[in-house]
DNA sequence: GCATGATCATGC
DNA sequence: GCATGATCATGC
């Protein structure tokens, strides 16, 4: 290393100075920061830049694009402990991509990966002395633009630099978030956590293969190594909000002071109109009913919440998609619940741990808002619940609808044609308790390309109207 | 009454 | 214009 490179150019202990030190980066190539540094080899394996889940794989991230800005940059050795990268300064360094959709606005490309989840000495520590908010509480965020185009990804182009600090009221979310994963390690289910059991903050899986287990204190049975990590959603916002200037957000439900409970304040807010019928909500809201949109009753559960809009800040954060379920007289759901369709060409490319449908349910959390069929036919809402998939059932029976899927696809998809009603061999509802596939599309017109070159009507998952009411809450049946 | 296939309605 | 969430329609 030449000595105009160890010369540091900021005060270590400082990060504001550390800040405005790495902004200098603005504008750069990583292959400029490297040349402007000594001009010397860069040892990274420039590997294709479009590589699904690359954020799992520990060997790819060392020797990465973190560390060229760490070593050819700031020039500091990584400390490899559980400290921030700028110790002095209680400073973490995260360098990490985002992109641009097709509409122009900006998405976190990936979570953010905090720090790997000890299972073993987590469960010893409290939230504000964890070693995850040693390293969370200020980051120094070096955002550069992922494109598919750029084969090499020294070639990817810094765009912002700025230090985070999560605001009040997120910290207290990621606080809770912190404490339900610690207290499901505690109970002996680290081998169940799931990101979607928690909002902002969630248990990432990292590991590339099944080989790869760890122990967890309170139970034998082996556990998916993961990190705590600020999930997509969250860093899209952080992205729109803190790094882009000027970037729309959504209106959030929580307007002031803050709440210790999000999931509790939410429940409460909508149980404030527990038993009201839709008519009620409509007249209380100054909703139109003669329309009747299909959405009405999850436009008024926004009402409820105060949104004006059919979306919340706080639930596009925490990546929670607001569903709707109607109870029958019966106390049965009539429908099932359906999912964006799949392109048949892409599923058989897919692996299930990269799969659209498994990713969305492994990630997604769910609101239901509950409502319920009176003897005179009048809807009523009955409260809400939160909701993400248990990790046995997605892992074991909608892996296993996937894979049905996918084979029956390779195989090529047998088809007949009844009255003008098409069937075909796709897993069926009465083949698989918690899931299935079935048509969803617009008419016979919307259509999708097999692999064999036939056109068939789209297709999506579904979960079952029976599995969503085994997972309901006894109380809405009562 | 349920399983399965078909289609609607709205918002982006 | 179509993706998405939701619901209808028919046959067994």
């Amino acid at each position: 290393m030449s000595i105009y490179a160890i010369a540091k150019r900021y005060d270590e202990k400082s990060p504001v100075s550390i800040e405005k030190y790495g902004q200098r980066l603005i504008g750069k190539t990583f292959r400029q920061v490297c040349e402007e540094d000594d001009g010397s080899e860069v040892s990274i394996i420039a590997e294709s830049a479009s590589n699904y889940g690359e954020e799992h794989e520990d060997k790819k991230r060392k020797g990465g694009l973190g560390e060229i800005i760490e070593e050819r940059f700031f020039h500091y050795k990584t400390n490899g402990d559980s400290r921030p990268d700028f110790p002095e300064a209680g400073v973490e360094l995260k360098v990490t991509p985002y992109k641009k959709n097709k509409n122009g606005t900006f998405v976190a490309k990936e979570r953010l990966i905090i720090t790997m989840i000890d299972y073993l000495t987590v469960v010893y520590e409290t939230f504000e002395e964890s070693h995850l908010w040693a390293k969370a509480r200020l980051i120094l965020l070096v955002y550069y633009l992922y494109k598919k185009e750029i084969e090499n990804r020294l070639d990817y182009r810094i765009d912002y630099v700025k230090l985070f600090s999560p605001p009040e009221q997120d910290k207290r979310i990621i606080r809770h978030d912190f404490d339900v994963i610690v207290e499901k390690i505690r109970e002996g289910k680290a081998h169940e956590l799931s990101e979607s059991d928690t909002l902002y903050l969630g248990a990432a899986p990292k590991a590339a293969t099944s080989a790869n287990r760890r122990r967890q204190p309170f139970s034998a049975e082996l556990a998916k190594p993961r990190a705590f990590a600020f999930k997509s959603s969250y860093m899209t916002y952080v992205l729109n909000t803190y790094i882009v200037p000027g970037k729309a957000t959504y209106e959030p439900i929580i307007k002031d002071g803050v709440v210790d409970s999000f999931e509790d304040y939410i429940s409460g807010r909508i149980d404030d109109y527990k038993d009201c019928t839709v008519e009620d909500l409509c007249n209380k809201f100054n909703v139109d009913i003669t329309k009747r949109p299909k959405n009405l009753e999850a436009m008024l559960a926004y009402r409820i919440l105060g949104i004006k809009g059919n979306h919340a800040e706080e639930f596009v954060k925490a990546n929670i998609a607001v569903k709707i379920i109607r109870i029958g007289q019966n106390n049965k759901i009539k429908e099932n619940m359906s999912f964006p369709a799949f392109k048949f060409k892409e599923l058989i490319e897919e692996t299930w741990e990269d799969s659209a449908f498994g990713t969305y349910l492994r990630e997604t959390r769910f609101l239901f808002v509950v409502y319920k069929y009176d003897l005179e036919g009048k809807l009523h809402l009955k409260g809400c619940q939160f909701w993400n998939m248990p990790y046995d059932d997605l892992e074991n029976q909608v892996h296993t609808v996937w894979k049905k899927t996918k084979q029956v696809l390779s195989d090529g998809l047998k088809i007949k044609k009844i009255n003008g009603a098409y069937t075909s061999n796709f897993p069926k509802a009465s083949e698989n308790p918690v899931s299935h596939v079935r048509p969803h599309g617009r008419d016979n017109r919307d259509v999708d390309e097999l692999p064999d070159g036939r056109v068939y009507p789209k297709q999506c998952f579904w979960l079952n109207n029976s599995y969503i009411l085994s997972q309901l809450d006894k109380r809405f049946l009562k």
